[in-house]
DNA sequence: CAGACTTTACCGTCCGAACAGACGGGTATT
DNA sequence: AATACCCGTCTGTTCGGACGGTAAAGTCTG
C-alpha cells in the first residue's frame, strides 16, 4: 500500500475515532507508521492533508452512487432513486464523507469549494439529466442529506423501520408521478 | 446588556464571521470588550463556553418553534408543519444553532448530548403528541434538518422557489393524510 | 467589610511547519 | 562492470507561536 494512501487513510481513523480535534500531523504520522517529515512529503500542510482527503472520501461516494444509478431499473430519476437508497443504512464510505467534510468546515470553511462543486453536479443530474420533476429530485436530495446529518451528529436517528418507510416514501413518490403533483397543485 | 450575554453574542458572531477554528478564549474575550480572566469566570473552560453557547441557541430554536406551532391552525401535525415551515428561509436563530453545534463537534462530541436530548424531544412530540402518522412526522424533521445541512455547508442550495415548492409539497403530504397511506401502500 | 466582578501577568503544553541530512533505486558515464 | 551522480522518499530534530488555563491582585457596589 502507497504511503500516501496509508496516510489517508489513518487521517480518515484518527478522526472517526478519536474526533475532529484530535486530527493532528503527529497523530496521523504515528499511526500511518511514518514520520513527520515524512508526512509533510506527501501532504504539505494540514490543508493539503484535508483536501486530499476530502477528493479521496467524495470520489467513494461519487463512484458508489453512479454505480447504484446504474443498477436502478427505472426508466426516469435513476438518480434521485440510488441518491435516497444509499442513506438506507449508514455505510462507511458516508461517514467517512461526513466526518472530512466536518473537519474541513472545521479547520477553514473555503477547503470544501471542490465539495460543493460535486454537490451542485449531483444536483443538476437530479433535475436534467433524469428528466424527473425539479421538486421531487430536491426532495430526494434533501432527505437524502437529512439522514445524512442526522448520522453524522446523532441527533434523534430513526430506528431502522422508520427509516425504511420514510425512504419508501419517498421512493414511491418519485416512481409515482401523478403524487407529486397532485399534491403541488392544490397550493399554487 | 449583562457581561455573560455579551460574551456568548461575541462568540456566535466569532463563529459565525471567522469559521469554527477561530473561536479562542482571547478573541471571544477580545470581542466582548472584555479580559481574558473577565471571561473566564463567567465561564471556567472553553467547553464551558459551546455548552453555554448550545444551550442559548437552542433555547432560542425551541421557543420559536414552539411558537410557531401554536399558529398554525391544523388539528393535527402543527408541530411537524412548523419544523419545516421554519426552514422556509434560513434564520439567523438556525444558522447560530448549526455553527454552534459544529462547533461542539469540533470540539468535543460528548458537549453535544443535551443537543441530542432537545432533539429527541422534538422527534417524540413530532410522533406521539402530534398525534401524525409516524412517517409523515418522520419525513417533516428529516426535510428540516437536511436542508439545514444543506445552508450550514453551502451544499449547492436550492432556489427560494424550489426551497418553497419542496415545502409545499411535504406540508401537503402532511395535511392531506391519505395521499401518504397510499403512497406507502404499495410498497409493504 | 464582603462579595461579585474584573484585570494583569504568567505558565506549560501542544501544534504546525521548516530543515538538514540519510537511504536507496535508478541512470548515465567511463 | 564499476563508478559517480541524481532525485524521490523518508527520518529526526528543532523552533516559534498560539492556545487553554491558573493565580493573585485590584475595583466597584451595597
Amino acid at each position: 500500500m502507497l504511503t500516501r494512501d496509508r496516510i489517508l487513510q489513518a487521517a480518515t481513523e484518527v478522526i472517526t475515532q478519536e474526533g475532529v480535534s484530535s486530527l493532528t500531523l503527529d497523530k496521523v504520522a504515528a499511526r500511518a507508521g511514518v514520520s513527520k517529515g515524512g508526512f509533510l512529503y506527501h501532504f504539505g500542510s494540514k490543508d493539503a492533508l484535508i483536501i486530499g482527503l476530502l477528493n479521496q472520501v467524495m470520489g467513494v461516494l461519487d463512484t458508489e452512487l453512479n454505480v447504484l444509478a446504474d443498477g436502478i431499473d427505472a426508466s426516469q430519476g435513476a438518480f434521485a432513486l440510488a441518491y435516497i437508497d444509499y442513506v438506507r443504512e449508514p455505510t462507511k464510505a458516508a461517514t467517512d464523507t461526513a466526518v472530512s467534510i466536518l473537519a474541513a468546515a472545521a479547520v477553514d470553511d473555503d477547503l470544501l469549494d471542490s465539495t460543493r462543486a460535486t454537490f451542485q453536479r449531483w444536483q443538476n443530474r437530479l433535475c436534467q439529466d433524469d428528466g424527473l420533476d425539479e421538486v421531487e429530485a430536491l426532495l430526494a436530495r434533501i432527505v437524502g442529506d437529512g439522514l445524512w446529518l442526522i448520522d453524522l451528529f446523532g441527533l434523534a436517528p430513526p430506528t431502522a423501520e422508520e427509516r425504511r418507510k420514510v425512504i419508501d416514501l419517498v421512493s414511491n413518490l418519485i416512481t409515482d408521478h401523478g403524487a407529486a403533483r397532485d399534491l403541488i397543485g392544490p397550493a399554487e
